[in-house]
DNA sequence: CATACTGTCATAGCACACTATGACAGTTGT
DNA sequence: ACAACTGTCATAGTGTGCTATGACAGTATG
């Protein structure tokens, strides 16, 4: 599990982290039940804050993403979304919809927009075979 | 010229003003020697502080892809070319990359994206007609 | 010249990201 | 039990993103 911070995106560090780890469990990296790095060490690692990393892991948490113990450490749950469908489906419109003016910025026709979707769709099925994305 | 702000995303407003505008140069809807739109309208328009837009066109004159005079307006550098096709695939492709992680966490298939994703699309069309993402 | 636009600067206040540090509580291994 | 690990909570200080507002200066238009 590798973390690289970027100090100069504006995006904040312990956001950072909790992307990182959301997509390294999206591709196969960190499997459920695995442990995370414990936060102390991780925050010298990266050489920030214990607090930071612990914002970082209580966001996770509070994502249920992960399950995490005094004295035991953090974890990886089983992932199953405590969400209903309609409030999935909103959340998820709101990163298409990001997807989708960065499109409109960089002129791409709604059909190459829906090809590179597919691409990309595949690129990661491939990469991550029997994952909940798998049809 | 269309700008699109996201509150929750955890990036500053005046950086995704000034990436927008970034885009919208490298895809050429933007062309040298056009001018932004003046720093009050805009900020009314998106609903910001002036300072705000005011930091955003500082810190692209900064970056040289503006150029900016004090009660003449903002002006885009004549030094900009448009980026070619497989660096704004490039760029859309990470946009992607984020939905496509976040729809693995909210556990949608891949042809429930791929139907997310058309509409949105259409959703997107019926409100901007005649844009560059048109048919 | 006067008015209405443009950008710029200064100040003040609020929220939050991050740091730093200390203290406490649960778990594990010896 | 003890030591060494785990996460958690509290407090305080710094920096900065954003808002709000007022004042000023350059430019264009009449």
């Amino acid at each position: 599990m590798l973390i690289q911070l970027n100090f100069k995106s504006g995006l904040p560090v312990y956001l950072q982290i909790v992307e990182q780890v959301k997509a390294a469990i999206a591709s196969g990296i960190l499997r459920p039940g695995e442990s995370l790095p414990s936060i102390r060490p991780l925050a010298e690692d990266l050489r920030i804050n214990r607090n930071t990393v612990a914002k970082a892991y209580a966001e996770l948490e509070n994502q249920g993403v992960i399950e995490t113990a005094a004295g035991k450490g953090s974890f990886i749950k089983d992932s199953q979304t405590p969400y209903r469908k309609e409030v999935r489906r909103q959340l998820l419109a709101g990163a298409v919809d990001a997807a989708i003016v960065q499109a409109y910025h960089l002129q791409f026709t709604p059909a190459e927009v829906l090809e590179l979707v597919r691409d990309r769709l595949g690129a990661f099925e491939q990469k991550n075979p029997g994952h909940a994305l798998k049809n």
